[in-house]
DNA sequence: AATTGTGATGCATTTTTTGCATCATATCGA
DNA sequence: TCGATATGATGCAAAAAATGCATCACAATT
C-alpha cells in the first residue's frame, strides 16, 4: 500500500531506534528515510523522535503517533482481509506468536488443515517466550498468541483455554514406564532433563517438586525441546512434557513399538497447566485470523474436550 | 497530512459520486484523480467503484474501504489533537452538527466562551436537521451533535440531555401575555405561526394539540426561526419556542420594555422535550471536542440544572 | 443522429523523491 | 588528549512519480 509508506518507515525507525539501521532494513538510503521523517514531523508540527548520539528515540508525541500507525496498519489489514473475503475464496495473512510447545505438532497440523481449506491464506509463525508473545500482540506484530502459563498482561484477551496435564516422558525401557500414573515421589533422585526456568512447564513442575519436597537429579537443562526429546533415546533419563507438545497420537493411540512413552503425572502432585489462546484486548481481527482462531478452538475441543471458551 | 491525500481523494469521490465533480472540488484535474483511484484499486486488488454512465458508485469493497478511510481520518485527527495537547495550549478543531434551536444563542455563547479559554481551537458549526446531524456523526463529518427530539439512530450515543419545556412566544401587548402559564385551551383558534413539521418542536406541539383537541389558526409555517421570531412584532400572533433557542435572559430576567415575551406552556398539556447532546457510539473524540463537550455539559447544568448525564 | 455527460489513456511537463558527497556533532578507546 | 567511528542533517543532481492537456471510447439523453 503506497500511502502507508511513510508510516511504515516511521514504525521501522521506532523499532530500530536508528535511522541508518532502519534504512538498511528498508533497502533505501538513510537520506531518503531521514527526509521522510523530517517531512512528517513538519506536518505534525512537532518532532516525533529525540535525536541522540547513538540514534533516535520516540518522544511522547512519537509514542502516540506510532501507536496510531500500528493500529491503523492492523485495521487496514483487517479491511483488506474483509474485502478479499468478498470475492469468495478466503485470502489473508495470519501472524501467530507462540511458545515452542504448540509450535511442534499442534500448529503444523492445525495450520496445514486450515490451509487445505483456504489455500490463499498465508501464515507467519514466530516462536517466542510468553512475555514477548504478549508484546507482539501489543505492537500488532501478531494477531494471535498461544501461551502456556502464565499470562501477565491485562491487554491479553483469552479467547480459549485448554487444560494441559503434565506428562513424564522416558524411554519405553525405563523402569518408570511400567507405571500408568507417575507420582513425583517415584522420581526422587531420577536423572532428569528439563526445560529452562523461563518455560511455563518448568515453573509448573517446580511448584509441584517443592510442595512434595522432591528433588530430581537434573542432568541437563535446555530450551530446545528437540534436544530434550531426542536425548531420551540415548540415556535412561526422564523428562516432562504437555500433550500439546507431543505427537497427537502418543497418548491416545501409542504404537506398540514406540521407543518413547508418556505417562501422566498425578494431578494431586502437579495440577494441570493452562494453555491460553488469545488476542489483543479489544481488537477486531482480520477475517482470516478470526476464522483460524475458530479452527484452533475446534481442534482443541476435538483433542481435549475440556477447554473453556471465554 | 500528505500521506492521507489519496484516501481523502477517494472519500471525496465517494461523496460526489463522480470523479470529475470531485476533482473540481479538490482543485485538481480529473486525470490525476482518476489515476490515483485506479492506483489504489490496483493495490487493493479489486475495484472500489462501479463505473456508471452518470459517474461512479461505491461497490461493497468500496463501502468497506471508505468506512475505513473515515474512521482512520477521525483517528488521525484525534491523535493530532492529543499530540498538540502535549504542548500545553490546547489546539484542535471541533465539528458540530446541530439543529437550528441551539444554533441561535446557546452555541454562539458557549463556543465563544470556550474560545476565550482556548483561542487555538477552531470550530465548524453546521445547521442540520436531526436526521442529517446523525448522518454527519456516522460519516465522521461531525464530532458532536445537538438534536432536539427525536433520536433515531442506534449509533447515537447520548452524552447529556436537557429537558426543554415548551414556551409560548408573543408580543408583550398580546392578551395571552397577561397569563403566567399558558394552557393549550387558551390558544384555541389563536392565529399562530409555527415551525414546519420536520422540527422536533412542532412534533411535540402536535401531540399536545391532538391530545387536547385544540386547533390553532395557523397562519404561517416556516423553517426560519429568524422569521418566526421577528414576525411576532408585526402581527398579533403566537408562536412556540424552547428555552435553548431564546436569548438566555428572556426567561430568567426579562427586561421590562421587552417587546416579545415568553410564557411556559403547562406541562400537563405538552410534556417537556429532550435536547440530546451526543457523539457517534464507541468513538473516542479528539481532545478539543471532548473538552468542548464538557463545556457544553457545564453550561447546560448552569442553565437548566435538571440535565441528565449518561 | 447529434449532443452532452462520463471515465480511461498517451505523452510532455512539473513536482517530488532519492542517492551521493559532505558536514556537524557526539561517543568511545588508545 | 586526540583520532576513529558512530550518529543525523543538508546541498545538489539524477531518477521517479504525479499532474495536466488533448483525446478516445462509451452511454444516456435530446
Amino acid at each position: 500500500m503506497r500511502f502507508m509508506t511513510s508510516l511504515r518507515f516511521i514504525d521501522a525507525v521506532a523499532r530500530e531506534k536508528s535511522i541508518r539501521k532502519a534504512a538498511e532494513k528498508l533497502a533505501i538510503t538513510s537520506t531518503a528515510l531521514n527526509r521522510r521523517i523530517l517531512q512528517i514531523e513538519d506536518e505534525i508540527g512537532q518532532p516525533l523522535f529525540e535525536r541522540l548520539a547513538s540514534g533516535v528515540r520516540l518522544n511522547t508525541a512519537g509514542e502516540l503517533f506510532v501507536q496510531h500507525i500500528r493500529t491503523q496498519t492492523a485495521e487496514l489489514a483487517r479491511v483488506q482481509s474483509q474485502i478479499a473475503d468478498l470475492s469468495g475464496i478466503r485470502r489473508g495473512h495470519v501472524r501467530i506468536a507462540s511458545g515452542a510447545d504448540s509450535m511442534r505438532y499442534f500448529l503444523p497440523e492445525t495450520v496445514s488443515r486450515y490451509r487445505g481449506e483456504h489455500p490463499a491464506v498465508t501464515f507467519d509463525l514466530v516462536r517466542q517466550s510468553g512475555d514477548s508473545a504478549e508484546q507482539a500482540l501489543r505492537t500488532l506484530e501478531a494477531d494471535l498468541a498461544l501461551i502456556f502459563e502464565p499470562i501477565k498482561s491485562a491487554d491479553f484477551q483469552t479467547m480459549a483455554t485448554a487444560r494441559q496435564q503434565l506428562y513424564c516422558m522416558m524411554s519405553a525401557t525405563h523402569p518408570l514406564a511400567k507405571k500408568t500414573i507417575i507420582r513425583l515421589r517415584d522420581c526422587v533422585g531420577q536423572p532428569a532433563i528439563l526445560p529452562r526456568a523461563d518455560a511455563g512447564l518448568r515453573q509448573l513442575l517446580n511448584v509441584g517438586l517443592i510442595r512434595r519436597s522432591v528433588e530430581l537429579g537434573t542432568v541437563v537443562e535446555s530450551n530446545s525441546q528437540e534436544f530434550l526429546q531426542n536425548y531420551l533415546t540415548h540415556e535412561m533419563v526422564i523428562s516432562f512434557q504437555i500433550p500439546i507438545a507431543m505427537p497427537s497420537d502418543l497418548i491416545t493411540a501409542p504404537a506398540n513399538d514406540s521407543k518413547i512413552v508418556a505417562r501422566p503425572v498425578d494431578l494431586a502432585d502437579v495440577p494441570a497447566g493452562i494453555l491460553h489462546i488469545g488476542q489483543l484486548k479489544g481488537r477486531v481481527l482480520p477475517v482470516a485470523a478470526a476464522k483460524f482462531l475458530d479452527s484452533i478452538i475446534t481442534e482443541l475441543g476435538a483433542r481435549y474436550g475440556d477447554d473453556i471458551d471465554q
